[in-house]
RNA sequence: GCUUCCGUAGCUCAGCGGUAGAGCACUCGCUUCACACGCGAGUGGUCACUGGUUCGAUCCCAGUCGGAAGCACCA
């Protein structure tokens, strides 16, 4: 043994362990064993580890370190994203804080190279904060979703689906960033509730009044669309404007006529129940347009800036002028024509862009689409069907709401870094799709008949998640078959937050489902979101983010994993606080001086065969008990993705069994015991204590491994699998627990009638059956000491001036003469017979209902009966007692 | 509007048909030879409310109230 020093310190030991570990390659799969795999949710590469990281990668960890002892050969699979929008604006934004010219100035190649000199120097800054968590990655498998590789698995999936009529180009209204001026996703838009306007404008009726009516109100948020108004539309049952549909009014400012016309979408209930349709600037109005095949007119640039054209008929004085300043003007104007009829303040959801943070524009551009409702259907069925199964189950019900209401997914962006569209089109705009530019020039030299033409490749580049959504199969080698594909694929588990499950989970079901034709997990495990102390939910703008960073310096990455894990419960979010990160600190702590306690025992862990059966101590046959049936409920935790379970079934044994009762009733044989007794406690410390460490090194990997070393005898924690043994003996269990309940209940006597800490007693054994004198002759040592007992006596009556006490059906009394508070001593006997007439009550009163009797399993009435046995024996012995103190 | 989830000790949360639990906090005591980041002993709960099912409900069902989240919509 080495011997450990007074303190573990953390920041010194942990990087040193780290290094160790993976310098040994443990973090590689290993052995021969079932291959288990978890793929990282690429964290992007501009990304530096948070909470959710933090709590995500933890859980990742503790599953693949648990396999590893279970044998299996563990495949933990890292890598990054590029992350599109995100580190573009990133290196835009230095190269602007540097003076350098604008990546418009440069060109797309040198912008592209300054992405990736960006990538190289400050990308993946989350691999180390991982590191110094304790993560046991696979680094030398790292992957980026623009690798070589991963790049060649998009061009095949694109160029496949493009093939299967899966992608097309469409125009439709996208979600138009004019920050970022590109399409982006839903899914990247945050709706928000603005203090907004609703102004009330009137349409002149171009034929003049009709039924004495002469203009049609409508109602807008965004004056400045009205320049590109193609209709005004009213509920086909309204009865106020019956009579004018089919009519035309006059479009103010453009001078423009439109027509009247009716269409189910108007609600007559909302604003004036007409509306005006602006189709190529508002979800709604496109599809009303569509229906009606109303015109759509184009407002605005790339910048969302106004646009005056031949098409728009927009006057020259808006061209090029900002929507927002587009608005006031209109209002102006059809003010002074006297058009305006109203203005009402109102609560409007605006969209905004969750990165950008400006007001994003539904514009009508192509863009690439993917047929994701098709896709969807096999993905789908494989969460019906179980092949893959979310945890906890009640996240596939989003799964499915998602999954049957979803829409094409546009996959093209305006932006520069990411994925070329592989797709070439030729001097006539036809577009050739291929893995690469030769072959798009073989398509295209035989689609023109045999003549050698010029291509230009597409400008935009594809979504990340387009990349992402390969990443169970594109990291391990595909469209290569390789071994790894082979023995990894598919996945065990998936491992992310509930917002990522449309993002991503049903992404990457699709693409599996489409080109492995088998599902990419066998589970989704949902985890917590991670909160603030006060159950917040942490954002920059709330200033309550919690840097786990901070935590790891001040208590080391143990003591943060332990909470984690102890917090990750099912269908419920975590609330960090530091005071729950300083008590697993001391956990830490208290599990370090154990072990310096075995080390003053000379009690190593050693590779000495171990046979729980030839034990001969009933304490050490009980704590073996005890620590198999831990191992087994920390599996069983595990298994079942209950880390909360796990923990605290870890930290109940370690500390509550194994340091409070153990080891205290352990002392005693050291003082006393033979030296047979005294070997094989010296031998079941260590082997308990191994235990604890193995079933540990999951959740705390740092200090486990620090003890072990200390403590070991030529094993390594690497080299330990997890233990199995299913040994029980109930009968030494029982017999220690007796012992624990009465020095239990003598201290508790002891306290409450204000006996002197440190007064030695006699304990007094009352006509005591044959089964308690054994425990009581077996177990003298550590009642004695424990209990602070001095002798050990067998009488029939009480002495005068004591305490007595009820345990287990047998009475005893500890004589404690004039140190004896006999109030607080009646005191303390009316309130357990308060207590044990209270239950008495209840399980009689159950049994003397007939239908409780007769209906109830037999065994729960069993158990009845035997309760008012238990009861009616201890009333009646607290009672006799209680006689006995007041007959003094 | 639709869909989820949650109301259990002061706080954070387990439990989920048959004796209400943990950690922290709090109170009292303790230089007991591993540990004061500790040891020992305690205090603290009509398990949100109302009905129903059941021999029996914190647990199942329905509703009410309170809180959170996601999705959709708001001209």
């Amino acid at each position: 043994m080495k011997e450990l020093p007074k303190n573990f310190d953390h920041a010194e030991a942990e990087p040193r362990i780290y290094a160790a570990q993976e310098e040994a390659g443990l973090f590689k799969p290993q052995g021969e064993g079932d291959p288990y795999s978890i793929v990282i949710p690429p964290p992007n590469v501009t990304g530096s580890l948070h909470v959710g990281h933090a709590l995500n990668n933890t859980l990742q960890d503790i599953l693949c370190r648990y396999q590893r002892r279970k044998g299996r050969k563990v495949l933990w699979q890292y890598g990054v994203d590029h992350a599109g929008i995100a580190t573009q604006m990133v290196v835009e934004r230095q190269m602007a804080e540097r003076q350098e010219p604008h990546r418009r100035d440069i060109g797309r190649d040198a912008f592209v190279q300054k992405v990736w000199d960006w990538k190289a120097e400050s990308g993946g800054m989350i691999k180390n904060q991982l590191k110094r968590l304790g993560a046991s990655l696979d680094w030398s498998r790292e992957r980026f979703t623009m690798d070589e590789g991963l790049s060649a698995a998009v061009r095949k999936v694109f160029v496949q689906l493009y093939g299967e009529g899966l992608i097309y180009r469409d125009k439709r209204l996208v979600n138009w960033d004019p920050k970022f001026q590109t399409a982006i996703s839903d899914l990247e838009v945050e709706n928000n509730e603005v203090n907004g306007k609703m102004w009330h404008f009137a349409y002149p009726l171009v034929d003049g009044e009709v039924d004495g009516i002469k203009e049609i109100v409508i109602a807008t948020t965004r004056p400045e669309t009205m320049l590109g108004d193609g209709a005004v539309a009213v509920h086909p049952d309204d009865e106020r404007y019956t009579n004018l549909i089919g009519k035309k009014v006059r479009l103010p400012i453009v001078d423009r006529e439109i027509s009247i016309i009716a269409d189910e979408y108007p609600d007559p209930e909302l604003g004036t129940g007409a509306v005006k349709i602006t189709g190529a600037h508002d979800f709604n109005d496109f599809e009303v347009a569509k229906r009606h095949d109303i015109p759509l007119i184009v407002l605005m640039d790339e910048e969302a800036r106004m646009m005056s054209t031949e098409e728009n008929n927009v006057p020259e004085r808006f061209h090029e002028m900002d929507r927002f300043e587009a608005r006031k003007l209109v209002v102006q104007e059809i003010e002074a024509m006297g058009l305006l009829r109203g203005i009402e303040d109102k609560l409007i959801m605006q969209p905004f862009g969750d990165r950008s943070g400006v007001v994003i524009e539904p514009m009508l551009t192509d863009q690439w689409y993917v047929d994701a409702k098709t896709l969807a259907v096999p993905a789908v069925e494989a969460v019906r069907s179980g092949k893959t199964k979310f945890v906890p189950e009640n996240w596939s019900k989003t799964y499915y709401n998602w999954m049957d209401n979803i829409e094409p997914w546009c996959i093209s962006r305006q932006l520069w870094w990411g994925h070329r569209i592989p797709v070439w089109y030729g001097p006539d705009g036809t577009p050739f799709c291929a893995e690469d530019e030769a072959s798009a020039h073989r398509l295209a030299t035989e689609h023109y008949g045999g003549e050698a033409v010029e291509l230009a490749q597409d400008s935009d580049v594809l979504d990340t998640w387009f990349s992402s959504a390969l990443w169970p199969f594109s990291t391990l080698g595909w469209p290569e078959e390789t071994d790894e594909l082979k023995a990894f694929y598919p996945t065990a588990v998936l491992s992310t937050a509930f917002d990522i499950i449309f993002f991503w989970v049903a992404r990457m079901m699709m693409m599996a489902m489409h080109f492995q034709k088998e599902v990419p997990f066998e589970t989704v495990y949902i985890h917590a979101i991670v909160r603030d102390e006060n159950g917040q939910k942490m954002s920059k703008s709330k200033g309550n983010v919690v840097d786990p960073l901070e935590y790891m310096d001040e208590f080391g990455a143990d003591p943060l994993r332990f909470t984690l894990a102890a917090q990750a419960t099912q269908g419920r979010d975590l609330s960090l606080s530091k005071q729950r990160v300083e008590g697993y600190r001391n956990f830490r702590t208290k599990l370090w001086n154990a072990s310096r306690f075995l080390q003053m025992k000379e009690a190593p862990i050693t590779d000495e065969a171990f046979d729980p059966e030839a034990l001969k101590l009933p304490l050490n046959r009980w704590i073996a008990h005890e620590a198999s049936a831990m191992t087994a409920s920390v599996a069983k935790a595990l298994d079942g993705f209950r880390f909360d379970e796990a923990a605290s079934a870890i930290y109940q044994f370690a500390w509550g069994t194994f340091c409070d009762w153990y080891l205290e009733l352990s002392k005693p044989v050291f003082d006393g015991g033979s030296a047979e007794e005294q070997a094989e406690t010296r031998l079941v410390m260590g082997q308990t204590l191994r235990t604890i460490l193995v079933t540990l090194e999951p959740f705390m990997p740092f200090v486990t491994r620090e003890i072990y070393e200390a403590m070991a005898e030529g094993s390594s924690l690497e080299e330990q699998s997890w233990p199995t043994s299913d040994f029980s003996d109930e009968k030494a269990a029982a017999e220690v627990q007796a012992a624990v309940d009465l020095i239990s209940e003598i201290r508790s006597a002891r306290t409450e009638v204000n006996v002197p800490v440190g007064a030695k007693l006699t304990l007094v054994a009352l006509d005591a059956p044959e089964e308690a004198k054994t425990i009581l002759a077996n177990q003298s040592g550590a009642i004695g000491r424990l209990a602070r007992i001095e002798t050990f006596e067998h009488a029939s009556e009480a002495p005068k001036g004591s305490i007595q006490i009820v345990s287990r059906g047998t009475t005893y009394a500890l004589p404690v003469a004039d140190v004896i508070d006999l109030g607080a001593e009646v005191a303390r006997l009316d309130k357990a017979i308060g207590k044990t007439e209270g239950e008495l009550k209840k399980a009689n009163g159950k049994l003397s209902n007939e239908r409780f009797v007769q209906n109830a399993p037999a065994e729960v009435v069993a158990e009845e009966r035997s309760r008012v046995e238990k009861f009616s024996e201890e009333l009646e012995q607290l009672n006799t007692a209680k006689a006995r103190l007041e007959a003094l």
